[in-house]
DNA sequence: TGGAGCATGTAAGATGTTACATGATTCG
DNA sequence: CGAATCATGTAACATCTTACATGCTCCA
C-alpha cells in the first residue's frame, strides 16, 4: 500500500506558485523534467483526489483575456501531509530503463557501423539535454524567482548536469574504442 | 501502438545463454540491473507471448536433481525481430523518476540537518550500488563467458559506474555546501 | 479566420509490481 | 525436518501514457 510519490510532487508544486493543473505541467516541463515528469491524464485526477482529502482546496477563477481556471492551494492538512514525506527516508535508488544500453548490451552480433550509430545519436542527445539544463539554469538565475526556492532547484539541476557530463564522457570514450 | 522494449529484452536474453524463465530472471538481476528490471509478472508471460508470434519455442525438459523446466529458444524469426530493433534508433532518453531529488526540491522548508539526513544516505547508497558494479565486472571477468559478449556487458556497465562516480561527487560537493 | 497559447478533463489501454499459490530437490 | 535454491505461473492492483474531446481569447 506504497502511496505514490506523483501525489508529493504535485503538493509540492502548489506551495512554489503553480495553482492550476496547466502550470504545474508547465513547471514539471520545464524544471523537474530531468528527475519527474507527468503527463495531464494523472495531473487533474491527482489534483481532484487531493482536494477529496482535503489536502487542497479548489477555488473557479474567472480571467480576463483568459479562460476560466481553478485554482488550486494547499491547506495546513497538506502542509503536513507534505511534511511527513519530505522527512521520510528515501528507500530505493531508482532504475532508468534505458533503451539505449539495452541496445548495446546484445550487440555483439551487430557491425560496428551500426553501434557507432547508436552512440552519437546518444551523444547528440546527451549534447542536447545538457544544453537545455544550461538554458534552465540561465532562466533560473534571469526570472526573479523566490531566492530560497531556486537555491534547491538549482542544487538538483546540477545532479543533472554532472551526470550528464559523466555519460556525454564515456560515451566519447566508448567512441574511440570502436574506432579501433 | 509502440512495442515494448521489454519484450526484445527477453528476446535479446535468450541469445546469451539464458532459456528459462528463472535464469532470465537471475541475469537480469544480476547483470542489466543498473539499466533495465523486470518481475516475474511479466517474464512468463512475455515468454508465452513470444512463443505464441513465433519469436520462440518451448521446450518442457527434465532434470536429474532439479524440478523439471521450460526450456525457451529464439527462433529465427525471433532472431529476426531482435536485429530490426537492434538496428532501429533509438528515439527519446528516458527520464529516470528520482524520489531524492524529488525531495531536495521542495526542500526549502527544510532544516539542514533533514536535508543533510537524505543527502547522506543517498552518498551510502550510491556508494553501495558503485561496489556492486565492481563485484559484477569481477564476475564478468572470472567467469568464463563468451569473450564476444563479456565485452559489451563491460561496457554497459561501465556507464553506470561513470555516472554514479559522478553522482557520488556531486553527493560530497552538496554535502559541503550545506555544511558551511 | 486560423493558429497559438491557455485551460480542463476522460477513457482506453499499456505497462509493471506485489502478493499469492504451488511444488521439487538438496544439504545441513 | 527445515531452509535454500530451483522452478512456473496468475490475479489484483497500481501507475502512467495516449488519444480524444472541448472551448476560450488574442493576435496576425
Amino acid at each position: 500500500m506504497k502511496e505514490s510519490h506523483t501525489k508529493y510532487a504535485v503538493l509540492g508544486l502548489l506551495t512554489t506558485g503553480c495553482h492550476t493543473g496547466y502550470s504545474i505541467k508547465q513547471m514539471i516541463d520545464g524544471s523537474l523534467n530531468h528527475f519527474w515528469k507527468i503527463s495531464y491524464g494523472q495531473i487533474y485526477p491527482t489534483l481532484k483526489k487531493l482536494t477529496d482529502e482535503g489536502l487542497a482546496t479548489a477555488k473557479d477563477t474567472a480571467q480576463s483575456g483568459k479562460p476560466d481556471k481553478k485554482e488550486y492551494a494547499i491547506t495546513s492538512a497538506g502542509k503536513e501531509a507534505l511534511q511527513t514525506w519530505l522527512q521520510s527516508p528515501v528507500e530505493t535508488l531508482s532504475t532508468e530503463k534505458n533503451e539505449f544500453l539495452l541496445k548495446l548490451f546484445f550487440s555483439r552480433h551487430q557491425p560496428h557501423e551500426t553501434t557507432l550509430m547508436h552512440l552519437e545519436q546518444y551523444l547528440a542527445k546527451l549534447h542536447e539535454r545538457y544544453e537545455t539544463y544550461q538554458a534552465i539554469e540561465r532562466m533560473i538565475n534571469e526570472t526573479l524567482f523566490d531566492k530560497q526556492d531556486a537555491d534547491y532547484w538549482l542544487i538538483t539541476l546540477n545532479y543533472g548536469k554532472k551526470t550528464t557530463q559523466a555519460a556525454i564522457e564515456w560515451c566519447e570514450e566508448t567512441i574511440q574504442y570502436f574506432n579501433n
